[in-house]
DNA sequence: ATGAAAGCGCTAACAA
DNA sequence: TTGTTAGCGCTTTCAT
């Protein structure tokens, strides 16, 4: 079933199929109704690898995840999905979790699409330039700037900041941090706000790392709480540790909220579920998955030629786990 | 950037290039080594349509969601992508949620894949028999079957029987279920089990038609609690209505585990951290992505050729919210 | 307004 | 072992 067969059928040649099906130039009505009257009644399709090799594009779009549970990346990818197949481009996820090559994976998959969000830490800063290089627009959600991709952030800093001085209120002196800035750039920023916010009132913020899951999080605060210099408070580099967290605390008989506040980020759908609820910070995921999508289509399109930045507003969400005083 | 490219720099023909890269015939090593550097060079990556359309396939397939958003879908499609990468295969998601035109998308897709895993209610079962007779192998997803169609299934019906023989046991009298039994295939199943396990204890189970998110949950329950003859008891189709039914029962002043029972499906994270603890039906969704890979694995490489249906077991996870005696 | 034909980048059959 | 060449299905000049 190819375009020669609908040629056949509509008793045409197949630049005038290709014309009718893709309005390109003008045919005229009588031939245009042949058209696509065979077109319906062989069901035809166009294949798209022969599309693609002929208009040079791929009409689709890669965005790698470096794990893709969590609620975080599902709201992400919706976003993204949804403005990518608005522009007429479809969505190849790829996660680089538990992967053998994930760099040969990337770049496999940069060449099979027209542009690429790519998240987090998944492969090196000279991956993304190659990538970049080979002329395919690149988006770089939660990552640090690589020179010629787009960045998308959401505003770490002045959310940790507001967070700081929250718990400062709260009379908090010993906080801790749950989570490892080292690794990861937006732990970094995290407790880089919440640190300057604590220190403006004298008190310090170490940190404790710890993976980004409930279980890693339950162990670390475990180990923190049974030291006779406990803290009285616990900041956590996103809601799953934050949850472990608590459950830690009640495991130890202490109060979460009460003789102990506990924050996370990214508010988690079991962070308004969790007693007592979990002070957090919330993003607009949905919407960055939409404005990666969209700054993608600037590039491909060329409508915008230069790479452009951009940090979008988050909400401190107070609830009971940060002190109820 | 070709393969002709590398091929006047190697100074061999086209096909050896082919050859050395693909591992299809025999290549002299002193030539392999020379094709390598070349390629290594020219950091050459095959175009993915010009291999697509030579070797008529995809090395893709396709998932399409009814809706991307909740824990749910993202396991399935963490298990389902990694599975399918393993075999060579890059994945294309689709949601059909806001979609003007659900049916084309899907038509699309299935013309770019070389397989489709279909999740639910999407499309029309006229629809998934076109795509079959098309040639593109198709695996349904928690999703009444299809002929010439795989399908997974989890055991909605054994884990529906125990969850009503348990509430039966917490004496529970006037149960009622929230959820859309017409809809949903799993809605119904869920709602049979639990009916027919609470009937032979001589107690009905009548529904009240809901849609799977907490706020329809809360208002739904809101209005069942605010009757006379209140249930004991909110069997709901899935964790978030059941999320929101908590909260309504919170906020009408009853205690869930005592004045009511609830309960859930899908053992989303929240169900644990809820308080209290969400008794719920835990599926293994990860599995069920990967299982759904290899189905279409077999089918597209021909190792099965006949239609396979499968139904994976459930576990029924009962903490505090069914009642607490 | 329409058709013939030249690619797009690759694989594989065929020759050498 | 290697090169030449004919497709794969489509888009798009270039003629007509």
């Amino acid at each position: 079933m190819t375009i020669y067969d609908v040629a056949a059928r509509a008793g045409v040649g197949i630049a005038t199929v290709s014309r009718t099906l893709r309005g390109s130039a003008p045919v005229a009505e009588p031939t245009r109704q042949r058209v696509l009257a065979a077109v319906a009644e062989l069901d035809f399709r166009p294949s798209h690898a022969g599309t693609s090799l002929a208009e040079r594009r791929h009409a689709a779009n890669g965005i790698v995840f470096p794990d893709l549970s969590g609620p975080y990346y599902a709201e992400v990818l919706l976003g993204y999905e949804e403005a990518a197949s608005q522009a007429g481009r479809s969505v190849i996820v790829l996660g680089t979790n538990g992967r053998p090559d994930p760099v040969g994976a990337v770049r496999d998959l940069a060449a099979r699409v027209d542009g690429l969000v790519v998240l987090g830490r998944t492969v090196p800063d000279e991956v993304i330039g190659a990538i970049v290089d080979s002329g395919v627009p690149v988006v770089l959600l939660a990552r640090p700037a690589v020179a010629g991709a787009d960045a998308l952030h959401t505003d770490n800093r002045r959310a940790a900041v507001a967070l700081g001085e929250h718990l400062a209120h709260h009379g908090v002196r010993h906080a801790r941090f749950l989570g490892s800035p080292e690794d990861s750039h937006d732990a970094a920023e995290r407790w880089a706000g919440v640190h300057d916010a604590l220190a403006a009132r004298g008190t310090g913020l170490q940190v404790t790392g710890c993976s980004y899951d409930e279980d890693a999080g339950r162990r670390a605060a475990a180990g923190l709480l049974a030291r006779a210099d406990r803290p009285d408070a616990l900041v956590c580099a996103n809601d799953e540790i934050a949850l472990g967290a608590i459950q830690a605390a009640e495991d130890a008989g202490l109060r979460v909220g009460v003789d102990l506040a506990v924050t996370g980020w990214d508010d988690v759908m079991a962070a308004r579920h969790s007693r007592p609820g979990l002070t957090t910070v919330r993003q607009p995921m949905r919407t960055l998955g939409a404005l990666a999508a969209r700054a993608l289509d600037d590039r491909i399109t060329g409508t915008r030629t230069t790479p452009r930045s951009e940090t979008l507003p988050t909400d401190l969400v107070v609830r009971a786990s940060c002190g109820t005083h």
